[in-house]
DNA sequence: TACTTCTTGAGTTAAGAGCCTAAGTTAAGG
DNA sequence: CCTTAACTTAGGCTCTTAACTCAAGAAGTA
């Protein structure tokens, strides 16, 4: 499936995120960072992606950090895809050649079955629950 | 979907071929090349891959060219992802950081579903068919 | 004011896709 | 045998882009 790297960080944030719903603080980038293993300075584009795609809310200064813009369960997987990544959604062939629109329309059937699939998860399934460690960040 | 122009020639040459079947006389590089509008020079490596792959033949010298192994029907789209792109089969996400194990685990779900839906097709889906310009290369 | 945290925009770098070149190798036909 | 038409193979080039870095700025809190 040859994905990105910046879909993989951006899954792997927000299910880091979702742990920290009904907190009242707020999640910070380096605390992100650490727990899921991304490079802090490029966290900071795919949290930006994710803020204008209304993914996610943020806030500045003391007390400030990163937080769900909704619950996990009202956050579809599309979205997250959409937002860091939107050409996965997209047929990029061309309809050119003798083939080329046959081609191009059977891979856009199959792109197709893709987003279905996609359409299924929410954040929530992405949620890894150990209570125990819930507060450990 | 974002795949790449690899992928894209080997199907839109191989549906080419396809119209071959039955004939005496083996298509040529560049009546392939042109036929499809497809770089000759980077068609041969395509070629040649499908060619270890044992997906077609071919023969060398005068009277040479290019044929499919097998009829149309008999070629899985699996087969010919798995020839010149292997890479789009696989997951690429690393069980790393703390939801790195649950994240990969869903999108291995999602790469398997898709892995399903390819292997629904085969190349005779890909063949269109116009018999009035059956011999036109 | 001073400190903290996010915000914004502009680099940098390494890898790979896509394409080209050129010197082989094989087979048909005269 | 010799020429020619085709495929074969190995290498190299170039441009794009993903992934990552950096630093100055803006905003909230005390």
């Amino acid at each position: 499936m040859k994905l990105s790297h910046k879909l993989e960080y951006a899954c792997r944030v927000l299910a880091q995120l979702a742990r920290f719903q009904g907190q009242s603080k707020m999640a910070h980038i380096d605390a992100l960072a650490d727990a899921e293993k991304i490079p802090a300075n490029y966290l900071v584009q795919i949290l930006n992606e994710l803020r204008t795609s209304g993914i996610i809310t943020s806030k500045r200064g003391k007390q400030g950090g990163y937080a769900l813009a909704r619950a996990p369960e009202k956050i579809g997987l599309v979205e997250i895809v959409q937002a860091v990544d939107p050409e996965l959604l997209e047929c990029n062939f061309d309809a050119v050649g003798h083939s080329g629109e046959r081609v191009a329309e059977l891979w856009g059937e199959i792109g197709k079955s893709f987003e279905a699939k996609i359409r299924d998860f929410t954040l929530d399934d992405f949620v890894v629950s150990d209570p125990g460690e819930m507060y450990y960040i």
